[in-house]
DNA sequence: ATGACAATCAGAGATTGA
């Protein structure tokens, strides 16, 4: 089973765009981010009509999250638990089953730029409910995928220029240490198991032609649960996208899982 | 230190992003 994530900067603006990569890649399960759109506004009956179920978390103008699978989707939930009052949407999750299930989290973690602020105060106590999460889901003992885009730069290696992005909320210690501190409950970061050293990246910004000089950082991963992991085989980056025409600033990344 | 680029909503330019 083929399951992606991918930051798509607005599905208004990238829908063909992701129908032709979906068509090139052929994922069983497609997490997405920023489709900046209202539920009612998603355009789903071209991802149907490619036979997806969809599922929104939509949100005007901003965020906004969805799940596009080939596979029919249980327990869909909407929503980080933890904060009532919390009413961006950046979370997602479903259980689907084939060989076995899964339960599959989508997540657009706030940027929590400029630091300090309350942008950043936010990005931490979200970090600290996805914590929590985590850690309920790891109890049951079953395989939990939680993907998107974690706005993390792990380790410097995942920065073409990490000097740059030293005191940025996607890179300074405090921001790592919580993303450390997931990891530690005993998720695995997929892309690193089976990909070594600098230059991989899912993110080049707009400006200053970053995609030319390859000045990216990688900032969207895949956490597996250990039941999770043991079933993964491959776990790739599709970076050509980002050369193509109008791309989102991001890419997608995928695993694949024996499931 | 600043801005560069893009999407959205709205119908200009502010807001957001990373």
């Amino acid at each position: 089973m083929k399951i992606a994530t991918f930051n798509i900067n607005g599905i208004k603006a990238r829908a063909r765009a992701l129908l032709k990569w979906l068509e090139a890649a052929q994922p069983d399960i497609v997490l997405l981010q920023e489709i900046k759109s209202v539920d009612e506004a998603f355009p789903g009956a071209m991802f149907e009509a490619m036979g997806y179920v969809v599922e929104t978390h939509g949100q005007k103008s901003f965020n906004g999250v969805a799940i596009l699978s080939k596979l029919p989707l249980e327990e869909v939930t909407r929503g980080l638990p933890g904060d009532d009052t919390d009413d961006q949407a950046r979370w997602i999750e479903a259980t689907v089953i084939n060989k076995t299930a899964i339960r599959i989290c989508g997540l657009y973690l706030p940027n929590g730029n400029p630091v300090p602020g309350p942008k950043y105060d936010y990005k931490l106590a979200w970090m600290d409910r996805l914590q929590y999460r985590a850690r309920v889901l790891l109890a049951e003992e079953e395989p939990v995928l939680i993907a998107g885009d974690y706005n993390i730069i792990p380790q410097a290696e995942d920065a073409a220029r990490p000097d740059a992005w030293r005191e940025d909320a996607l890179f300074r210690l405090e921001s790592r240490t919580a993303f450390r501190k997931i990891l530690n409950l005993g998720f695995t970061d997929a892309f690193r198991v089976l990909n070594f050293g600098p230059g991989h990246y899912s993110f080049w910004d707009y400006q200053a032609g970053a995609w030319d000089r390859n000045d990216g950082i990688r900032i969207d991963h895949f956490l597996l649960s250990p039941q999770c992991a043991d079933l993964m085989t491959d776990c790739q980056i599709d970076a050509e996208l980002r050369g193509g025409e109008r791309p989102s600033d991001h890419v997608p990344i995928w695993v694949e899982l024996d499931a």
